[in-house]
DNA sequence: GGTGCCTCATGACAGGTGTCACACGGAAGT
DNA sequence: ACTTCCGTGTGACACCTGTCATGAGGCACC
């Protein structure tokens, strides 16, 4: 028995897996929660052979709570399933030690079938999203510019972005400006487009 | 027994709903897909009384097809299944001919259980989001400035949406500015974001 | 027929934004 | 030690943006 733990923060969608997975005769699940800030608690308690992690959760996101799983109990496999393709979250999941990877738009089958290879020791990743990944490279953001990009993606002025990250404005005004020649953009509009449909954010 | 389409672009959710319906002894799915414009084909072939239907979708979107579906086949009931909470999709969804909007975020068995009202005509709508649409009031926005605001929402300068829209820069400039102060915010990325989250683009 | 709103436009102006050059200290690699 | 980044900061400059005043035409409503 594949003992499974659920992290998704829509109820319907968690019910409805948890439905599908209840199905598997030799998969049973153990806990489930809509918190990413839970998942570690919640492992504590049930001791899952895999957690199924969303990466978009209030608390926290999914590949937090995969490297603390990871740090905490090795031995449990983490399967992110989520909705975006972002490459840069591929590669962040698995540098933080997840085993495996999926899209919510793979067939619903599929689920079944990579959390018992997952199991097995196989590292199990979208076919596309690799490819994709691969073609994207790593970002070629620094962390200050990734971090003014975050703190400006809401539409917030420089002076703004100054005051949240406690920087002059004139600097806040030369990482936005490398970092929207390092994305080939023309503002920081899109550039934070561009960097968060990377999933460089 | 009640005859059920589903149309959500996620196949995985999608499963896993169909898992989930396919447990309740009196309903039937009849049909799937993960595209906005094969809804009405799709109800062509299958006849069913209720249309579950995502909003997000490629091909359109699920209001579309909910009104679609009501010209074509006013006795099938549309039950809206989706994401995000937008008080203004709410409002457009129901104008639309929708008989129920539901959040993917509530309890999984109420999903069955909304299907069920729909059919005796009740109209059943996520009570946290009613408050939420009653109190957002109708988007304050004209057509043009929500043309505007479309078009600039993935970061265009003034200058390509004036191109887009076949406007003077300075048309453009005007729309926006007043967008702005309608939505009493700074920029226009502020401004396109909280259009977006009241659902008024 | 007046009033008000929407669409479209122009011109002017202040302030915000993106670019560039330059500087200094620290960390990391050679 | 030297170089090469990164983080941080300043000052200057050109351009983009948001605001305002103003105008014309169209449509709807009273």
């Amino acid at each position: 028995m594949i003992r499974v733990l659920i992290a998704e923060d829509q109820a319907m969608v968690r019910g409805a897996l948890k439905a599908l997975l209840a199905m598997e005769d030799d998969i049973q699940i153990v806990g489930e929660t809509d918190r990413a800030d839970r998942v570690l608690e919640l492992a504590k308690q049930t001791r899952p052979d895999v957690a199924l992690l969303d990466i978009e959760m209030p608390g926290g996101d999914g590949i937090g709570a995969a490297g603390e799983l990871r740090n905490e109990f090795p031995s449990c496999k983490v399967l992110i399933v989520t909705t975006f393709g972002r490459p840069g979250f591929l590669r962040r999941a698995m540098e933080s030690g997840a085993a495996g990877f999926m899209l919510k738009d793979s067939p619903a089958h599929e689920l079944a079938l990579a959390i018992r290879r997952t199991i097995k020791g196989d590292r199990v990743i979208d076919p596309g999203l690799a490819a994709a990944a691969l073609s994207a490279g790593v970002s070629p953001l620094s962390d200050r510019e990734r971090d003014v990009l975050n703190a400006g993606k809401g539409g917030a002025s420089i002076a703004d972005i100054a005051k949240s990250l406690f920087l002059s404005e004139g600097t806040v005004r030369n990482y936005l400006s490398s970092a929207i020649q390092k994305l080939e953009v023309g503002n920081r509009t899109e550039a934070a487009r561009v960097a968060e449909e990377q999933g460089w954010l």
